[in-house]
DNA sequence: CTGAAAGCGCTTACAG
DNA sequence: CTGAAAGCGCTTACAG
């Protein structure tokens, strides 16, 4: 079957057996050898080193995990929101670069809000039989991750924290950047100051509009009803309801968009009607070009690369071995003036 | 050992052993349940799939692919330039659109332009005995994959052809995009038309240029050396030297910028100097605030989503069993005119 | 329609 | 330091 030669012909792929034969060991030394255990004859082991080049003979990690004690697979999840958008992309590289550096690979998916969609990706996680997940939930219910977790597989939560479950978690501060970023436009002299929310179900956009009250009940200032807009997810979706707040007999003097989305249709809308130097505007998470727009954006900037890294390695002490109760963390925001966020009130708006 | 309750204590993974046992079923019953095979007694596929919940049982993918005859992992690898860069992003979102209904997991990977990167990462998806690879490659020989061809797995290049190797290839139409870009700025008088090139390297860096080129040529225009530049790889790279044209005695009159980074580093160069009405830009590669900016941007813009479908069209049928020869595919791109790219030349400016 | 035996490519546990 | 046997969780190939 081995006759020493490279070419195999199609379908060809040789396994420890076929470089135990060339190399004239047994298998058990060309295991030995691939996991770079110390006590292999150097003869040996260079023998069996260039029978497996000679093969092109790559370790099949399915097979090694199977009987290994720890059953690891050398793959871990990261489940975001949207692989596409800026947020979860960024979060998803930084946790690569952690990975990469450990010889593990990324199975990585995108949940777009739907729960279905996670119950699904999640169970083929589970029968992937990953290592660890990174997971940036939709659905508000996560008792069902229980059974992985009693199996073994450690979960982190970025962005949003577990319900129902005990789980390491990494978030931004949201509502206190919130609360931050709608004081500043209060000190500005704004009253009416619009609120732009994501999906209600979401912990981020909750915490927001947390923020956005606290600042509000702090300063005294009521919040009206009426300004407050919800379940925007899409550009699309903000700029229609921010053209209508704008066209409205009394309008808001000020916009705090709760993410990168919405502040973008809030900016579509503001521009069109030529009120870039009338109407204030903040956005939660921060986009690139903001500062290229006319007024530059102010924005409460969030830190993904951070999350990444925090979440990448609070998931990987629990992979080796790290059984303390579970840790939260949470990552700083920063507010970055850039002028449309420090339009002061018109007087002549002011009217309540 | 099966006591029939759900709660097994931590470390607990039912098998399909247990799922058997507690079915009180063969192993091999329970594997044609799991496996939807129609030969089961109904009777017994509902006790088996009763047991199976009740235990939350996952089949075990690798231990499944290990035994098959076709071997099939259930995961593809999709490997990419850089996964935060939007192109990149939404491609792999595309792909992921499609191996989700097909119940495909997806490895995802970013290169960095590293060539040593790319052989690691893909050695790596080797080893996890992927059924397919997506690759935008960052090396510039590809013979090295031959030997996983071989072995059967599929390969589609997207958005750079392979060399050296023959394989399914996805791109853009780089160099009909460039000139016809270029020809537009020469047709509104410009003579001095800066090119921002991406890594001589790159296969699409090479084509725009050439694009750049065609476009001179057609129009008898000659190009000057000394308005090239090459190598630029960051939005700050293209600033500095933008800024460096700019001042220069004698200016170019327009910019064509080669990626989207490139572009995005001229606007803020042009910015900077207020000559945003003065000097004309056109950009490969469109980006989100594009039209927001003032002037808005024109681009020539690339389809990722249409690119990424192809590709995973293409892979998906390789791994269905196509061995027809290799195809290439050619996606459009669309001119997109917004205001920064048809500022005509100023006579004053127009000196050689 | 159902099941007992063998084997996928590896590591474990053991013997020499 | 080296190797033969057993077994990880499944599917294949076969017998009933």
């Amino acid at each position: 079957m081995v006759d020493g030669s490279t070419g195999r012909g199609p379908g060809f792929r040789a396994t420890m057996k076929d470089v135990a034969a060339l190399a004239r060991v047994s298998l058990k030394t060309v295991s030995r050898v691939i996991n770079d255990e110390p006590t292999v004859n150097p003869e040996l082991a260079d023998r069996v080193r260039r029978a497996a080049s000679q093969l092109h003979y790559q370790p099949n990690f399915g097979a090694s995990a199977l009987r290994r004690r720890d059953g690891r697979s050398s793959t871990i999840a990261v489940l975001l929101e949207d692989l596409s958008n800026p947020f979860s992309a960024t979060i998803y590289r930084a946790v690569e670069e952690m990975a990469i550096a450990r010889g593990v690979s990324v199975l990585g998916g995108s949940f777009d809000e739907d729960p279905q969609r996670e119950h699904e990706i999640t169970a083929s996680m589970s029968r992937h039989r990953v290592d660890g997940v990174i997971i940036a939930p939709a659905s508000r219910d996560h008792q069902y991750l229980r059974q992985e977790q009693m199996a073994g597989v450690p979960f982190v939560f970025v962005d949003r924290p577990p319900h129902l479950l005990d789980a390491d978690t990494v978030l931004s501060d949201s509502r206190a950047g919130a609360a931050r970023a709608v004081a500043h436009l209060i000190s500005l002299g704004h009253r009416r100051i619009a609120f732009l929310g994501d999906l209600d179900t979401i912990y981020t956009a909750q915490e927001r509009f947390q923020g956005y009250r606290d600042a509000h009940v702090a300063a005294g200032v009521p919040v009206r009803e009426s300004d407050v807009a919800r379940n925007l997810r899409t550009i699309d979706a903000a700029y229609v309801v921010v053209g209508r707040l704008l066209d409205a007999p009394v309008p808001p003097t000020a916009i705090f968009a709760g993410q990168n989305l919405s502040t973008i249709g809030a900016v579509r809308a503001i521009r069109e009607r030529g009120l870039q130097r009338r109407v204030a505007l903040v956005g939660f998470d921060d986009f690139l070009l903001a500062d290229l727009l006319e007024p530059g954006v102010t924005v409460v900037a969030q830190n993904p690369v951070a999350m990444g890294r925090e979440a990448a390695a609070l998931l990987f002490a629990r992979i080796d071995g790290d059984d303390s109760p579970s840790k939260k963390k949470i990552v700083e925001t920063t507010f970055i003036t850039r002028g449309s966020g420090e339009i002061p009130v018109d007087d002549r708006d002011n009217r309540l």
